[in-house]
RNA sequence: GCGAGCGUAGCCAAGUGGUUAAGGCAGAGGAUUGUGGUUCCUCCAUUCGGCGGUUCGAGUCCGCUCGUUCGCCCCA
């Protein structure tokens, strides 16, 4: 192709699409409201040490994934790769700690990863995420957990599970850390390439590894359950038992660990089987040394995102999205009746109904031809002798019936109009 | 970064060495110079992602390249 294309890694959504983003948007910004979200829109690029300092400099995110560049000022800026980091950097910066109490923030918008894409994973995706700041309650993350069950409940979403585990405080993590280096080490030579080389680096993200060989090895490996201190088992019971009351269930998978070094304690993802390689549609968890390391005071916080592609993805898989149609399809020729046209059209939707206004100038037959693809309920046409006579013909497309009546008398009783709309859409 | 598959019109496609690149949808015009969803007619790719090579001859074979899809890594 000669011509410019989207980027590798980044698309289009078009018309036909963005009725769905509308809808998940629409049902998440209701649900948080109710329960007392408020939105945070924070900027799209930060201070690459942000990310670096916030998510870690090991993590694969920020070794190979991040979009960094340097601005005019030299200065080193990336395009966010998540959105937790650039929330708690506005929530320190302009001091919400300050009010006191729990904050509840959600936010959306673009994120950025060098990634190849595959399915369900692009370089610029979408996500829509909450952070609560402010709270150790477990409460807290049974409630921010129950809050995106019931989004996706609420976008008629199934067959979804949620795994949950705890990788606990970080003396925890240290101490099963060790005790997995201690138990892989002699199994090196069972392990595939890459968990190999994070014996060292990361142990952790040995456990999610694909390779059957390591899977193998870790069946016989120490469970990270057993290594909590008796207060983050205590911790983790009680979130447990918030969710079983709220009737949310779960599995423990005690495998699962998070990508993002500031995970603590709970950590959950919320997966589906219809999504191929990436089943993840929701992640998230508790991040209780984030703030002070970002430079805030000592802050509890649970947060978690959805990635807005898949979810839209299995939303499509259930039904194709719909196309809005319009109330009036109006259809004009000759040079006075065109103008008076535009100007009906003006006047209607000035009273709230939607018209299409055919700007062909063709044929009236070939008018007809796309008011009846429009989907619209009914035809107005105005030609010369309407225009004359500062009338319209208003025809109902479903039934074919069709009548004159004044442009004046038109607009003068909306509700009646309504009505007949209405009806007309009821009639099968 | 690695591996595999695939690139023919706006979309879905047939074609697998001989040249006039099927067909369908969508679109444009007409039969019907002011009445749709049916029907019928006409038009709609000098060209097969790009470049180079093999051949008398390439959409078809080979190489490179770009794009795309799926998977690995990793993640939402």
């Amino acid at each position: 192709m000669g011509s410019i294309q989207a980027l590798r890694g980044t698309r289009d959504i078009l018309p036909e699409e963005t009725s769905s983003w509308q809808r998940v948007e629409s049902v998440a910004r209701s649900i948080l409201g109710r329960a007392a979200y408020q939105e945070i829109r924070t900027p799209i690029f930060e201070q690459t040490d942000l990310f670096e300092r916030g998510i870690g400099e090991a993590t694969d995110v920020v070794g190979k994934e991040m979009y960094s560049f340097k601005d005019r000022g030299d200065r080193s800026l990336t395009l966010r790769p998540e959105g937790t980091a650039g929330v708690v950097r506005a929530f320190i910066e302009h001091g919400l700690y300050a009010q006191g109490g729990v904050q509840r923030l959600w936010y959306t918008g673009p994120m950025f990863r060098y990634e190849r894409p595959q399915a369900g994973r692009q370089r610029q995706f979408h996500q829509l995420g909450v952070e609560v700041l402010g709270s150790v309650d477990p409460r807290a993350d049974a409630e921010a957990i129950a809050i995106a069950a019931d989004i996706l409940r609420a976008l008629g979403l199934k067959d979804l599970h949620l795994a949950l585990n705890s990788i606990g405080n970080t003396d925890d993590r240290q101490a099963y850390r060790q005790a997995l280096i201690d138990y892989l080490t002699p199994h090196q030579a069972e392990l595939d390439a890459d968990s190999r080389d994070r014996l060292s680096r990361n142990p952790l993200r040995i456990l999610d590894s694909k390779d059957v060989g390591t899977q193998a090895v870790l069946q016989q490996a120490p469970n990270i359950l057993e290594y909590l201190s008796p207060a983050s088992q205590t911790r983790f019971e009680q979130v447990k038992k918030l969710l079983d009351t709220l009737g949310v269930t779960y599995q423990i998978d005690a495998r699962l660990v998070r990508g993002l070094d500031y995970y603590t304690h709970t950590v959950f993802e919320i997966q589906s089987d219809n999504l191929g390689a990436q089943a993840t549609v929701c992640a998230g968890g508790r991040y209780d040394g984030l703030v002070t390391e970002l430079g805030g005071p000592a802050t509890a916080a649970v947060g978690w995102a959805i990635g807005l592609e898949r979810l839209i993805l299995l939303l499509q898989q259930l039904q194709p999205s719909m196309v809005t149609k319009v109330d009036f399809y109006l259809v004009s020729r000759g040079e006075a009746a065109e103008a008076q046209a535009l100007v009906l059209a003006q006047k209607l939707r000035q009273a709230e109904f939607s018209v299409e206004l055919d700007l062909s100038g063709s044929a009236f037959g070939k008018q007809f031809k796309r008011a009846d693809r429009s989907g619209a309920v009914a035809c107005l046409i105005l030609g010369d002798a309407e225009a004359e006579t500062q009338t319209v013909q208003l025809k109902w497309l479903k039934t074919g019936d069709q009548t004159a009546i004044a442009q004046a008398e038109l607009l003068s009783d909306p509700d009646t109009l309504r009505q007949q709309i209405i009806r007309s859409l009821n009639a099968s």
